[in-house]
DNA sequence: GTTTCCGGTTAGTTGCACTT
DNA sequence: AAGTGCAACTAACCGGAAAC
């Protein structure tokens, strides 16, 4: 291996771009003023090179390098190019920014890793060394633009693209009597660990997901979010019939799917809905929006919208406590002592809301209340093995609307008759019948 | 004819786990 | 820390069926 001393090289050039760099126009001389010989602005010892047309190239003579590969930077400094001379006073002429040579890809890639080998650097090492930004205190202000460039995808290529060439690359196949083929897609072990980059980066794919599935699904079991239809006292969030209707599915789908759009994205991949066709049958929007909710659940019971009102329409059904059991094992619905508490709460909340509207003085309704009979068979069997009768009263509570309160007031009826400006209307039966039906009093 | 058992629901208690 | 959910358990209850 040849071992040229490239990075001696490569300060001299640099420091010979800065100084000569194009933003310094010191020798600029304003329009119609002529520069004395003494003009302190000019350089020492040296008259003006600068001309209207372009400078002469400087061609540098190539130093001899034991390396086939051609040195990246040169001349060496060890080895100075001979100075051009200015025609006119012989003094040395500031060399100029060397013209870069058009070389091939597979040239510039032995050049690469040639000033890698140079550097006693392996590519990883490289590859780390840019990219770190932690461990070293800081970076230069070149560096920190050439990888914020790269990082946000602003150069020819995208990070992306890259990691895709390395993935499909047969340089990161698995290899055989290994290990690595088990560790594809692993949620055991972290991704910093596998050194492969195929298990690594699939690993570091799934790792990342899962975190972001917690995070989605913390989010959406918050009290806040919506899902929560609790029994509690004191609670924020408590069960209502209001929330309880045909358009409840859809709006928890619809938050679901806001919350946590990569688990439902997730899902709906797994029920094979990554079509626009809606199904008929098992629609997989329905079927995501019913496995996300009960797996919510699991998280917290507290945020259990959708499972209680699957518990309602199982209790509402007369489900046996066995099936309801079941379900609530799975996820699917509270324990039945749950749903049976939520419904006793709604009923009161309910009947507490049907008292108060038939007291409301402006509201017109009617109370009918009827003798009701509720006949158990055998095959209810949450309420026995026989067959049975119940027995009871319920009271039923219409609102009648476009209806004027004042048509029933009692002491405008009163005020009316005093001034005998009430009329009455009778309306005489149907044929056969003697006694009048109806007497209206019309005011 | 009486007693016991069966299979189910209802109601209450307890202790643990979880949420607010 | 307090409140809540819930599993597990117990007791009571019911009418019919089975056993005595």
């Amino acid at each position: 291996m040849s071992s040229s001393p490239l990075v001696n090289k490569s300060t001299l050039v640099y420091n010979q771009i800065i100084s000569f760099s194009p933003t310094k126009t010191p020798f600029k001389t304003p329009k119609g003023t002529k520069r004395k010989d003494n003009d302190e602005n000019l350089p020492p010892g040296s008259c003006s090179t600068f001309s209207s047309r372009p400078s002469k190239k400087i061609r540098f003579s190539k130093p001899k390098s034991t390396s086939s590969v051609p040195p990246l930077f040169f001349p060496h400094r060890d080895d100075p190019p001979d100075p051009v001379l200015c025609s006119k006073c012989s003094d040395p002429v500031p060399p100029t920014k060397p013209t870069s040579k058009r070389y091939s890809t597979e040239e510039k890639l032995d050049m690469m890793l040639q000033a890698l080998e140079d550097c006693h650097w392996k590519l990883s090492h490289f590859l780390h060394a840019i990219s770190d930004h932690t461990t070293r205190g800081g970076r230069g202000a070149r560096h920190a633009q050439v990888m914020s460039a790269f990082l946000q995808g602003r150069g020819t290529y995208t990070p992306i693209e890259i990691i895709d060439l390395w993935v499909r690359s047969p340089d990161s196949r698995i290899a055989k009597n290994t290990n690595h083929a088990e560790l594809m897609y692993s949620f055991s072990t972290p991704y910093k660990a596998i050194r492969p980059l195929r298990p690594a980066i699939t690993s570091l794919a799934v790792q990342m997901t899962e975190v972001k599935l917690a995070s989605e699904a913390k989010k959406a079991v918050k009290p806040d979010a919506g899902l929560h239809a609790t029994l509690r006292v004191k609670g924020a969030h408590k069960a209502d019939l209001l929330d309880i209707g045909s358009s409840t599915f859809a709006e928890i789908g619809a938050l679901q799917l806001q919350v946590q759009p990569v688990a439902s994205r997730l899902l709906s991949t797994i029920a094979g809905g990554t079509t626009d066709i809606v199904r008929k049958r098992r629609p997989v929007e329905t079927v995501v929006i019913n496995a996300l909710s009960t797996l919510n659940f699991t998280r917290n019971n507290e945020a259990r919208l959708l499972p209680l009102m699957k518990g309602l329409l199982y209790f509402a059904h007369s489900a046996p406590v066995d099936l309801i059991s079941y379900n609530s094992r799975t996820g699917d619905m509270p324990a039945y002592t749950t749903i049976y508490k939520a419904v006793k709460h709604l009923g009161k909340q309910e009947s507490a809301a049907t008292l108060a509207r038939g007291r409301d003085p402006k509201v017109v309704g009617v109370i009918q209340f009827d003798n009701v009979q509720n006949y158990t068979k055998q095959r209810d069997h949450r309420v026995g093995r026989v067959n049975h009768m119940n027995i009871g009263m319920a009271g039923t509570f219409y609102e009648l609307e476009d209806v004027n309160v004042e048509a029933l007031s009692l002491e405008s009826k009163q005020e009316l008759v005093a001034k005998k400006s009430v009329a009455i209307v009778i309306c005489w039966p149907v044929e056969g019948v003697e006694e009048p039906d109806t007497v209206l009093e019309v005011g």
